[in-house]
DNA sequence: GTCTATACTCAGATAGAC
DNA sequence: GTCTATCTGAGTATAGAC
């Protein structure tokens, strides 16, 4: 399956572009960050990127695929708590793709938008790996089960999205704190 | 205080400019709303609009002040459970508000934004009326207390917020659940 | 003070040459 | 595969009528 000549190029173009973009939005934030930026940095001209992308707004939603699965390399096997924990941190140093992250997920609830299934799927992914380490926990008896694995995830997703948002908006707010809180909260004593 | 004449006039003018990009956010989402729909609604040239504004993102900042008023209205007195609750409620109706508030929180990270005191002093306002409730809760007994107030707080809010953001991608989650399951494990048992 | 008309700027998108 | 040139549509800025 290997392609050869300019295809080989043109994906390697595509990457290329897309890192270009995430490290811009990273570096500069998402308000006022154009393309002709992102073409810039690529030695292209604004065209030049949409030959490979149909829209701004599919560039970055494949810009939030590639930040996924390099953040998901980065934890081979998926831990919730230390994982989690890692990805805030991941958070708190580039929050160009957290204000990214958000306003995209705002614009996604239109189903014209290209990342109108990114974020369901992604969410069913997080819910589902939550879930399995949840059940785990309550086998194991250091977890409470009074309230069914399935909504724990739902539960501990908001929380880590929630508290990205306060952190936006103040970015002193301890982004760990009360994901350490949730979970003690459910931890069987003893 | 009474205003006289135009004064007056240009207050009323404001308000249903503010009022009319409500209702258009909320009927039609946040993605590819412009002003001169407003405008349109408002039998008003798009300059018309912004004799009132400084600018669009000042307009949609205001936007979230008359609905945070509007709310507040509607719960003369401030209730945690039933009032965070029924904001929720009030959400589902109006998906586009949502998408509003969303965006505008990821934009007004940049401190050139209308919103970048917005949303700090909201936040700060909310977590001062949790605590308020949660502290009266811990004194009568009905919550516990190993956790302090302002850190429940914080973890309140962020679930009702990260909650939000998924509902924006599957409609079908539950807003009301996992508020109700976190005030549960807040509950003092008997 | 209220508002329109006009013009300008910059973003993303497109056509077609090379 | 990439450019130049152009288009469209958004927000914005200014002049000036009423």
């Amino acid at each position: 399956m290997a392609k050869r000549g300019p295809y080989r190029k043109g994906e390697a173009k595509r990457a290329e572009i897309l890192q270009a973009a995430l490290e811009i939005f990273a570096d500069e934030g998402y308000r006022g960050t154009s393309l002709r930026k992102v073409a810039a940095r690529c030695d292209l001209s604004l065209p030049g990127i949409m030959h490979y992308f149909e829209s701004k707004e599919d560039l970055l939603t494949q810009v939030l695929r590639v930040r996924d699965e390099t953040e998901r390399a980065r934890h081979p096997e998926f831990d919730l708590v230390e994982d989690t924990l890692d990805v805030m941190r991941q958070g708190m140093r580039t929050p160009g793709l957290v204000e990214l992250f958000v306003s995209m997920a705002a614009s996604a609830g239109d189903p014209d938008h290209p990342a109108h299934d990114f974020f369901p799927r992604r969410y069913e992914i997080l819910r589902k790996a939550a879930v399995e380490h949840i059940q785990k926990a309550m086998d194991e008896g250091a977890m409470r089960t009074d309230i069914p694995a399935e909504r724990l995830a739902v539960l501990l997703l908001a929380v880590a999205d929630g508290i990205q948002l306060q952190w936006l908006a103040d970015r002193t707010v301890d982004m760990q704190r009360p994901l350490a809180d949730v979970l003690n909260l459910l931890r069987i004593p003893g």
